[in-house]
DNA sequence: GCAAAGTTGTGACTTAAGTCACAGCACAGG
DNA sequence: CCTGTGCTGTGACTTAAGTCACAACTTTGC
């Protein structure tokens, strides 16, 4: 047993999802677990292949992400430290499929763990059943929202939102590109550099390239409530 | 005890949510419970409103909906026999409230039973708790689906994808409204009685008035794959 | 420092989607 | 059987969103 596997197991235990389970568990965790590093928009799973482990986000964020025929990318979960990876389809079945992409946004780590400790995981714990039952309820409300504004808002409202969002989040939206934040919103990068410019002609942010300064709150926030 | 709620308790059994349940469970479920009856169209419950029972629909069909100012629509799910209602705020928060507005679309009876109880049950049997997950899995999969498509596909595309899904459940697409249809795939009446114009010149289908009869699905397949 | 690759800004244009207005139809209830 | 009410069909129009093309600007790597 080395100092690295007990120090991993530990930061396993500090995730709410596995903060209920015993010490000799998460140990066992940390020695069968595989890590794997990615790079910022490195490619982390693909759609259509098969789950073969558990994946868990140890450290920074991996997108859920659907693609069209024509390329277009449109984003439907932000994955982060604590987070499983394909979950949904895990529980429905065994032999199962992602059926979405996942991307680094950030440097990134993922451990791989073995399905069968996740099934041994999953048994010994009501706890944990109602962890799991959490994050899913979470996701739901996130998609069922995510969902209802594709459908009912425009797309400058859904910048907006997504402004605030970022902003509330880490400080200032900082380091992602208009092609990124087009795939969050569910458009194309043209409509969010017109959409920006519009905000900026308005004095609500100023643009400095990859770097957003949002100088009126309130008209954005009044913009994302348009429904 | 009647033999009515006896009836009741053998019903509720069926469901897979409950099957794992002991009878007496099911009997008290049966006893302690409210029968709520909904015509077609009518509201069973309100975003906003506080949860203040578990709601199971017990038959019938009841749209989870999100509504923007201007009175359009989006159906997010339907609930049918066994499925619970705004289970997701429920699992998440205390004293939560519903998320989405609920309105049947057929006639409906919804069981209201006490929170308490639900609670109960929750805790009673780990079987449950797996399949309460599979439930929330199963709804988080069409949800990503349903906000992909709403992102990347045409209203074409999504109108046959869902003529094709009404085929393959209830037979043929009957006693459904073009306005609950244009809720139903994100787009507004005018456009739903377009497409469909344009699927029947095609000789793809014929229209008539809340009776369509497919006469060529490869076709609509086809247009539902593009993306 | 320069070439290459990626990012941004923007005008001109096309098209899908949505709005408006109104006529015709069907069917439910007096 | 007629009359209201809700559903459908459709043309004309507006607008939001998307496409295309291209110039300019940044950053990265050699």
């Amino acid at each position: 047993m080395t100092g690295a596997e007990q120090d991993l197991a530990r930061r396993l235990g500090q995730f709410e999802l596995f903060s209920m389970l015993p010490a000799d568990l998460l140990l066992r965790m940390a020695k069968s677990s595989v890590l794997h590093s990615y790079g910022a928009r490195e490619e982390v799973f693909c759609e259509g292949d098969e789950i073969n482990s558990l994946l868990l986000v140890l450290e920074g964020d991996v997108c859920a992400v659907k693609r069209s025929s024509d390329g277009r990318e449109q984003v439907l979960a932000h994955l982060k430290a604590g987070d499983l990876i394909s979950l949904a389809p895990l529980l429905l079945q065994k032999n199962a499929c992602h059926t979405e992409s996942g991307r680094a946004s950030h440097p990134t780590k993922v451990l791989s763990i073995s399905l069968e400790l996740f099934h041994e995981i999953a048994e010994s714990s009501p706890e944990f059943h109602r962890a799991l039952q959490r994050c899913l309820a979470g996701r739901l409300e996130q998609l069922s929202f995510l969902a209802a504004s594709l459908s009912l808002q425009s797309a400058r409202s859904r910048l907006a939102a997504f402004l605030i969002r970022q902003a509330d989040q880490g400080g200032q939206p900082a380091g992602i590109t208009q092609e990124e934040i087009a795939a969050e919103i569910g458009t194309v990068r043209e409509i969010v550099a017109r959409l920006l410019r519009d905000f900026a002609r308005a004095g609500w942010l100023e643009r400095k390239r990859q770097h957003l300064v949002l100088k009126n709150r309130a008209a954005l926030e009044e913009e994302a409530q348009r429904w």
